[in-house]
RNA sequence: CGGGGCGUAGCGCAGGUUGGUAGCGCAUCGGUCUUGGGAACCGAGGGUCGGAGGUUCAAAUCCUCUCGCCCCGACCA
């Protein structure tokens, strides 16, 4: 390609609006150009990028068995009634009518439209199991998109759905895209980790995440420095550790906390350590009001309480719920007296003389024991892991925090969708059964975007080899000497004909101007021709990651460069 | 959905209190000159001041409504 004749604009500022890496960069390499808050244009490089992470994905999931179809964006409500979830879905679904008064939505994934297609055609278990899936434009409407491509409302994603007769087979269908996820994440050149995620009430490990890692991610993985365990904090299990305690037990003191509600704000004005400040959350459990005690440094894990209790939806109870079971105001709760079931986190086990609310407006309770001043229904794993917990898997390591954007994820859908919508097979007894599904997503622009929060400096972005908008820019310096041009075009041109994915820079611009775009664009290796070393009958080879640059003879300079290349996707 | 902020040239912003010719930098176009890290000089074009209504002799500026966008939070996966 000719960057004289292609279509490559930067920007030289950093629109206003963009907050994170990706989308500045992204915007300021003239990549993705915004249309309406969460909707983006591919521009001509950004689309190439996109179309490499496209392409890495059909490679391993055809490889894995998956066959490529494609689904309708706009999606008749009937499925979806059929299905149920035109009901809950809310908002975040995209709902228009047609001339005729039709109600339509703007698919936001494809159990629905896949099941039918499935239903349809497959009648017999001598055809299953089949996995299709698909790469399509999906419209969720995010009540905050923001991030640039990271977090649209638009966005391109990946998603295949298998079907299989029984749990063993979808078991097999899972590991199969599991392996599939790794071999994508790897060719992208990325740093990633598969991470256990919550599956809810599915249960067993039929979750994963992937994640690629970043600091400037929005999840939080947790890993082991000892094995390979690792797994999203809503999941990660914390070991309940026996610790001895001699403290000896203390009175029960009441003290006025005027306007100190929050853990810290109490601490402070105690002047405690946060771990002596035992919080009491109020909980409801579908129709149930409980309290959960956890200790003040220490995060509630909703997720972990709903699965304990068996419950189905959990939210933080309102303020009446609270004065009713309290008698008091939201902000001093405490066990005490409470007219619901109370829950603890293993770590108040072991805990003796703390402090908490007294269900009265500015007033806390220290030396509280359980047992001696009330009762405790049960003990749990009911807060997130913290960096320094032991692992659950090797029970030598510790656990380390980490940052991570969320690109893959797979999970077991079971017979929730196949049920629903009577998608059933014949078996061998000619019994009639609904199908196991299963269902993987890859955000293909996130992943694009996660590579780059992965991969830049301050100059722009270093984009891994495999999703380079190209792969090798060649860059004359001195358009007005012809030497030079006809180098540069040369090696151009035999480049072009090696099959390597290169361009070539001959706009009429000043060095400055190339060098600054080359870096800010982002391609791994940059060939510089310009009168100073082709004196020595050299050209320049820079690579974008490391600043190394090497001079070479002009005649070896393709097979150097190439050579690069094939260095830089180890 | 709650709280906060912003809409003025393609981009980044000033002007607004105190109403009176719409401005700056970058980008763009023409020219001279230049060519190894976003050159310099000369000249030029470009605006329904987000939109509607109101107050006024006069509104970017004051008032009302509206739309869009951004941030924090809640929510969602």
């Amino acid at each position: 390609m000719k960057l004289s004749q292609y279509y490559i604009q930067t920007l030289r500022e950093t629109p206003s609006d963009a907050e994170v890496v990706s989308h500045k960069l992204m915007l300021r390499a003239g990549m993705i150009k915004k249309a309406a808050a969460g909707i983006y244009s591919y521009l001509p490089l950004g689309l190439r990028v996109i179309r490499k992470v496209e392409n890495i994905v059909r490679k391993y999931m055809n490889e894995a068995g998956a066959i490529e179809t494609l689904m309708p964006s706009v999606v008749p409500a009937e499925l979806w009634k059929e299905s149920g979830r035109w009901f809950v879905y809310g908002k975040e679904l995209l709902r228009f009518k047609d001339r005729h008064d039709r109600d339509f939505c703007f698919g936001p994934t494809h159990e629905e439209v896949i099941t039918d297609i499935v239903r349809n055609d497959i009648k017999s278990y001598k055809q299953l199991p089949v996995n299709l899936y698909q790469i399509q434009t999906k419209f969720r409407d995010e009540v905050r998109p923001r991030f640039g491509l990271m977090r649209g409302r638009e966005f391109i994603m990946k998603d295949a759905y298998s079907f299989d007769i029984d749990n063993e087979g979808a078991e097999v269908s899972y590991n199969k895209m599991k392996e599939a996820y790794c071999k994508i994440f790897e060719a992208c050149g990325l740093k990633y980790r598969m991470v256990d995620a919550d599956s809810g009430a599915i249960g067993g490990s039929f979750s994963h995440e992937f994640m690629v890692l970043a600091d400037t991610g929005e999840d939080f993985v947790i890993s082991c420095d000892n094995c390979n365990y690792s797994a999203n904090i809503e999941k990660a299990v914390v070991v309940d550790k026996p610790e001895e305690n001699t403290e000896a037990l203390a009175s029960v003191e009441e003290r006025l906390t005027p306007g100190q509600k929050t853990v810290e704000e109490v601490a402070k004005f105690l002047n405690l350590p946060t771990k002596k400040i035992v919080k009491t959350m109020i909980l409801k459990v579908d129709e149930n009001v409980v309290a959960v005690m956890i200790r003040g440094d220490h995060e509630l894990n909703l997720p972990k309480v709903k699965n304990y209790l068996g419950g189905s939806v959990i939210e933080f109870a309102d303020k009446n719920d609270i004065e009713m079971v309290s008698d008091g105001p939201m902000g001093y709760s405490g066990p005490i007296g409470l007219k619901c079931k109370v829950y603890a986190d293993n770590a108040i086990k072991h805990l003796k003389n703390y402090v908490v609310g007294g269900n009265k407006k500015d007033l806390h309770l220290l030396n509280v024991n359980h047992e001696r001043d009330f009762k405790i229904e049960a003990f749990g794993d009911f807060r997130n892991a913290t960096p320094g917990d032991t692992c659950p898997e090797c029970n030598k390591g510790k656990f380390q925090l980490t940052k991570g954007i969320e690109v893959g994820h797979i999970f077991k859908l079971g017979t929730k969708y196949s049920e629903a919508m009577n998608c059933v097979f014949l078996d061998k007894d000619g019994k009639a059964k609904p199908m196991i599904m299963g269902c993987y997503g890859i955000g293909i622009g996130r992943t694009a975007a996660a590579a780059i929060e992965q991969n830049h400096d301050e100059k722009g972005i270093i984009w891994p080899v495999q999703l380079a908008p190209f792969e090798v820019v060649v860059v004359p310096l001195n358009t007005n000497d012809e030497d030079v041009i006809k180098t540069a075009d040369n090696i151009y041109t035999r480049l072009l004909n090696k099959g390597v994915d290169v361009c070539i820079d001959d706009r009429n611009e000043r060095a400055g101007v190339k060098f600054n775009d080359a870096d800010l664009i982002g391609y791994p290796v940059r060939v510089n021709v310009g009168k100073k070393a082709l004196a020595d009958g050299c050209v320049e080879i820079h690579i974008r990651k490391s600043g190394e640059q090497i001079n070479v003879l002009i005649d070896d300079a393709c097979d150097k460069i190439i050579n690069v290349i094939e260095g830089l996707k180890q």
